[in-house]
DNA sequence: TTGCTTATTGGTCGCATACTCAATAACATT
DNA sequence: AATGTTATTGAGTATGCGACCAATAAGCAA
């Protein structure tokens, strides 16, 4: 990526320096994996020595949870964005076919698409991790929390509009996460051989808990 | 837990020492976790040196590998034995209700009690870890096969006896299975809020696809 | 008892990690 | 243009890992 020739330096902001640390942590986390964020692999990416890396963060742990943290929201930000994209006079939209479904199903969709692998087993990386870095453990505590209510409110909005009938919004939410955790177990293993029931189990769970047809948020969009 | 002084040698026959080995770092890996059996690590456990270890295991991912099945099998016949265990009197005990729905009953009872966190917790490591460790991933595949088989297993006799009613006792093992392994993505973070709905999201699948009311493979026992 | 096989030891090597710290040079301010 | 601040480097320490190998001694067989 940025190579340059040696003793040459490169002086930035802090801030400016840090954030780019924290996102190239954050790529290699997403494609290697968390314990792959080491000084030097990250300082290599940013074409720098790993002692700089190490001032911005004196341990390592901190480097790994911000960097996990970053990666999580853009992930979320994509899957379930908090306003539907675009959508300036969305309660008139979705008179027709209901955005919130649609919503859902955007996320189900997207998330079941190879291109979502890498968050699979961000997920599944960091949940293991969290046994031995008290550090990440908490951002991913604080990212189950915010991933969970921004499904919560995805559902609550399908109910005050009509399209949902759920009596407990948050306790699907997180039964519909769960299910989607448990799938996403597998990505290392057995994935190629999940295709069956276990992609589909926490689609089918959302349209049970939601009182749903089944197949209302299959991705080919066609409603009952 | 076995202390010689140094230099002291206690020689076993290669088939004991190696059983001996992997049941150690079975341990260690259930206990610690599976990037703690190292050959330092195992060895000390023993009283040995690391290098007798390395001897009997030249590539440590097999080690990690036959550590994890070890474990997993041990626990897989404490949680769904193969037959009943002391089969003497349980048909009486569960007077009318059937031996199926027991071992399943027992089999969740067991499983969301705080005993068995551990299994969870070497689930989810070896999951993430089978990322890096080929030989460990192979393991792992061969486990969920036969843990899944076992499970079908159970499915398929109670189906077999009239006490439960399933289609596709297969797809349906698979499910409650996915389930359970989300329920154990959050041991290492959220695990005493887990409380509420993802722990019985296994069981009320489980229920739910086999027939049966709502609460019929709790714990209490008291069904309908 | 003597000898032989080999399980076991003790040490070394190479590599990778996090972390520390003085010296240096880039940039902004004067 | 001179100066001061500080972001950045380079080198070093300490720890841990797997892997390798010659020397040793334990236990069996003759």
């Amino acid at each position: 990526m940025t190579s340059r020739g040696p003793g040459k330096r490169v002086r930035k902001a802090p801030a400016e320096r840090r954030h780019e640390i924290v996102a190239a942590a954050a790529q290699v986390g997403l494609v290697e994996g968390l314990e792959c964020i080491t000084l030097r692999r990250v300082a290599d990416e940013l074409g720098v020595r790993p002692g700089l890396v190490g001032h911005y963060f004196p341990a390592a742990d901190t480097l790994v949870a911000e960097a996990f943290t970053a990666a999580t929201m853009a992930d979320l930000d994509t899957l379930l964005p908090e306003r539907p994209d675009g959508s300036g006079d969305h309660s008139r939209d979705d008179s027709g076919d209901g955005s919130a479904r649609a919503v859902l199903r955007r996320f189900f969709t997207l998330m079941s698409s190879t291109e979502f692998d890498n968050v699979s087993r961000l997920w599944l990386n960091a949940r293991h991790l969290s046994r031995y870095r008290p550090g990440l453990r908490e951002h991913v505590i604080a990212q189950e929390l915010l991933w969970c209510t921004r499904m919560e409110r995805a559902i609550t909005a399908g109910t005050e509009a009509g399209e949902f009938v759920c009596a407990d919004p948050r306790a699907t939410a997180v039964r519909v996460l769960v299910a989607i955790d448990g799938a996403s177990a597998y990505i290392n293993t057995s994935a190629e051989q999940r295709g069956a029931p276990i992609t589909h189990l926490a689609r089918t769970v959302a349209e049970a808990e939601l009182g749903l047809g089944a197949g209302a948020l299959e991705p080919a969009g066609e409603s009952s």
